[in-house]
DNA sequence: CGCCTTTGACCAGCGC
DNA sequence: GCGCTGGTCAAAGGCG
């Protein structure tokens, strides 16, 4: 239902008109009340089918992870949430090989203590892989493992972050700062590319960001932007927007490199999960821990049919938004991944970047569609 | 005044 | 070595 309908329906015009007039503004009104209505039980329906979907790939999440000892990915639900709170779930989330295994441990003690429901009841926070993190102010566990995290960011970004210049003498002087340096640059090369059809070439994620430059690529007309985290000063993170110009409705491409140093916002957490997830896959190699990635990206993405395959040479994986895939079946069944690793094999012209086809989720509104998400996952570990 | 976008220049990587 | 290309810098200007 659109604005201009609500309006048009809460506010019927009072002008001086004659009666067939007024008739005929009454019959237009009721059949857009009607209209409205249908509407609504469409809503409904779909809700209830995104419900019961939702219950289904929760079951299936909760079966792959019982099936992986030692995977890297841990999903608590805390059940006993705030009444007050609609969205009072603790979610604990760790998205395949951090680089942050340091603080996963000082995690996994807290989560070990986190047994007790009552702690469980007052810890209210959302830790994301990838450095992508939410928490709520009252956490002071939550603030510490931040801090940590802050400080080791700090630590190991430090020559990355202060100028490329510094990096560059910094690397002539010391061949161990240039392999400790390499090592954190592979990782945060590590792309996650979102495909999507949009009017607004900024899509909105929920992160703030400052436009840094814009260039017009050989391979295609179209300018690509660059931007950059604006949320602190010194986050790496970086995303570049390429509009694709193959296709009747606009879509653009939105690539995003390295990892939030601060909270992220809640809108902004969703996506960043799964692109986490998405870049986890690519980071872990193996199979045992790329197929409990794939788990948790069937968590983030329950609607999409999406496929990866990667080489070693540029490791980008492209999230294909541009494919609404409505249907009323159940995500275990619509959903399916396929996951083809070629780390010795030369990559071919074709395979520098890595496709994930997520039909279904559009980005005109993604950032409702996702808030919608997390309350139907909120609720529906409420009522198990 | 601070933050943002724009845009030309600069730099590094890569292929020939 | 040279040229092409992608990515980044930084000055200038706009906007609230």
């Amino acid at each position: 239902m659109t604005k201009e309908e609500t309006v048009s329906c809460s506010q019927p015009s009072d002008g001086v008109m004659g009666e067939p007039d007024k008739e005929e503004e009454l019959d237009a009104t009721k059949a857009k009340v009607e209209k409205v209505r249908e509407e609504n039980e469409k809503l409904k329906l779909l809700l209830s089918t995104i419900l019961n979907n939702y219950n289904s790939l929760q079951m299936h999440v909760s079966e792959v992870l019982r099936k992986q000892q030692g995977a890297s990915i841990e999903l608590e639900v805390d059940r006993d949430q705030d009444k007050d709170n609609d969205f009072g779930v603790d979610i604990s989330l760790r998205l395949g090989r951090s680089s942050e295994q340091t603080i996963s441990k000082k995690e996994e003690k807290v989560d070990k203590a986190s047994d007790e429901k009552e702690e469980r009841s007052k810890k209210k926070r959302s830790s994301l892989g990838l450095g992508f993190q939410i928490q709520n102010c009252e956490d002071s566990t939550s603030k510490l493992d931040y801090h940590c995290r802050q400080v080791k960011n700090v630590n190991a970004e430090s020559k990355c972050v202060s100028s490329r210049k510094d990096a560059k003498t910094a690397r002539n002087e010391n061949h161990q700062d240039v392999l400790e340096e390499h090592e954190q640059t592979s990782l945060k090369k590590t792309r996650v590319s979102v495909k999507a059809t949009c009017e607004d070439p900024s899509i909105n994620d929920g992160c703030q960001w400052r436009k840094y430059g814009q260039k017009t690529a050989k391979t295609n007309p179209l300018p690509r932007a660059y931007y950059r985290c604006s949320m602190s000063s010194n986050c790496p993170v970086r995303k570049q927007v390429q509009r694709c110009g193959e296709e009747e409705t606009s879509a653009f491409m939105t690539t995003y490199e390295g990892n939030h140093d601060h909270p992220l916002p809640m809108e902004a957490t969703h996506m960043a999960a799964g692109t986490s997830a998405a870049a986890s896959l690519l980071q872990s190699g193996s199979s045992s821990s790329s197929s409990s990635t794939s788990a948790s990206l069937s968590y983030y993405f329950p609607y999409h049919h999406f496929s990866i395959s990667t080489t070693n040479a540029h490791p980008t994986v492209t999230l294909d938004l541009t494919r609404p895939n409505y249907t009323n079946q159940s995500p275990i069944s619509s959903s399916s991944f396929s996951l083809n690793f070629s780390s010795s094999d030369p990559p071919p012209p074709s395979s520098q970047d890595h496709t994930l086809n997520f039909g279904g989720l559009r980005t005109q509104a993604p950032l409702s569609t996702d808030s919608l998400m997390a309350r139907y996952r909120t609720r529906l570990s409420g009522q198990q």
